[in-house]
DNA sequence: GGATATCTTGTAATTAAATTACAGATTGCG
DNA sequence: CGCAATCTGTAATTTAATTACAAGATATCC
């Protein structure tokens, strides 16, 4: 964990000189790893053993061991403790605060995601008929995304952002199909009828949505984020950014299953556009 | 700069003894930053001193600050130093190079983002009488979720990803309305063309896209990212996720302008969702 | 309410670590 | 081949961190 948010957490177990050390990192943690434990005792009027000890209690090593550990914890970001955006936030603050936690969404869901079920996904994918995504809202423009790489693989690739479409879709799946149903809450009903309506047509459901929701339990497997959403702006934020990401690696799984010849078909793909787009040299020139 | 990548970058300009310090730190930075002066110039088979000297040469003040900025790079991920996917990477390890350079490339587009072009944009985009969003390709899914969160502040919003649609909408622009163009690329023919031809009539284009590309130079305002796509899939991966983001900062910029009592409206959109959706109780229950 | 036990805190001594100064070795160049 | 410049290591010095111990504060129990 964080050294920072764990000073903040056991700051009721610290004795008195102990909480003036906290207090006074906390003010000042950037200053905090460029000091001895001699001028940080004097910051905190009190004695070097005492900021020695207060080290050990976070279970550190000691005054170098926990200066390694705090500067870490800074490099991850957060110059804004706290990293929701608030009224009076100005460009710098509230872009500074979108992009730090982002970022520590995908930090966090980095270390939680589930490696076998993305393997497992990967298998099911490479060896699908035929794959469907779905999303409603602003899922829809995550399932947009996953179409747009995966028909690069040369696999046949739908994508429907309208429920009549889904459901007829989902009706004609058959076994040997699969169905990416992604939903952040798991519990937009609709959704929750296409993945049921896809699995008793025997197709592989696949959901990425939260771990424990409706969707999950009509899934034959689960993705889940558990990204914690920033409700203030009631709007999906982070919690989509790690969806995209996931689609990410469940493309980048797909192509390296695939092996190094299949490589090259997607640089066909890519060079295909070429046409279509100014030349770099010709813009140069 | 990251210490680790000023490490590899200026590994030329090291003498013999400072290379052999260079390779184990990068060999094991982990167990460096744990490591004494002593061990270190024991492993790498040289003087403390000489360890001492690689250092500072890195800019650092002496050992220990250089543990300290050794921290920090690895702080901010990269336990693999190339964060490229290679071909024999298994599931565990190419999952988290992706997050990892998602994370690096946020953090780099954090960097360079330009504050006072986001802020006029957020100006452009609240005086707006309507505002159309047009991607083509990946950038597509970009501009459906930039319609989805614009939406919900009750202004007329479209998104088209069709080039005849995007024609049509574009030559009936007029003065007060904004168009946001959206290509990683810049390069896109057809799209530029749109940006011509809504600024013909009057519009506002603000340019999602590379700086200095032939779409920003037809656009009003461009905001630029200048995130270094990995080439590596020939897929859009860290820029798209890039240009979200910078969409969650224009859409909170939005609301923040608009003020707390517009806040509650969007809440009032979120809550109109709840009738499509398993209640949490209902379903823990 | 006082005495004892426990927990805190600081002083001083010790130990460990890092840095500097200097000298020997190596390399490059005329 | 020899001089100069650069590199590298040894040993001394300095600085920083830790430990041991004692004094003070606080709580507890009779």
């Amino acid at each position: 964990m964080n050294v920072l948010e764990k000073i903040v957490n056991s700051v009721n177990s610290f004795s008195k000189s102990e909480r003036k050390v906290a207090d006074v990192i906390l003010a000042n943690p950037q200053t905090t790893i460029h000091s001895s434990i001699a001028a940080l005792a004097k910051m905190a009027d009190v004695s070097e053993p005492t900021v020695n000890r207060f080290c050990r209690r976070l279970d550190t090593k000691g005054f170098p061991d926990f200066k390694l550990h705090l500067a870490q914890s800074l490099a991850n970001g957060t110059p804004y403790v706290n990293r929701h955006v608030e009224e009076e936030d100005g460009p710098e603050a509230y872009t500074a605060k979108i992009f730090e936690s982002t970022m520590a969404a995908l930090d966090n869901a980095r270390q939680r995601v589930d490696i076998n079920a993305i393997n497992r996904a990967v298998d099911v994918l490479t060896q699908a008929k035929k794959i469907s995504f779905f999303g409603l809202g602003a899922s829809a423009s995550v399932a947009h995304d996953a179409q747009n790489k995966f028909f690069r693989f040369n696999v046949p690739v739908v994508c429907f952002d309208d429920i009549v479409m889904q459901r007829m879709s989902a009706i004609n799946s058959a076994e040997g199909d699969v169905v990416v149903c992604i939903s952040h809450t798991g519990r937009t009903k609709n959704l929750c009828d296409i993945a049921s309506i896809a699995r008793e047509n025997d197709a592989t459901v696949i959901g990425i949505t939260a771990y424990d929701s409706p969707l999950a339990k009509e899934c034959t497997l689960v993705l889940s984020l558990d990204v914690p959403e920033d409700t203030d702006m009631y709007m999906p934020m982070a919690s989509r950014v790690a969806q995209l990401v996931l689609i990410d690696i469940l493309a980048t799984g797909f192509t390296l299953r695939r092996g190094s010849k299949f490589r090259e078909n997607l640089k066909k793909v890519k060079d295909s556009l070429r046409g279509s787009r100014f030349d770099k040299k010709d813009f140069n020139s």
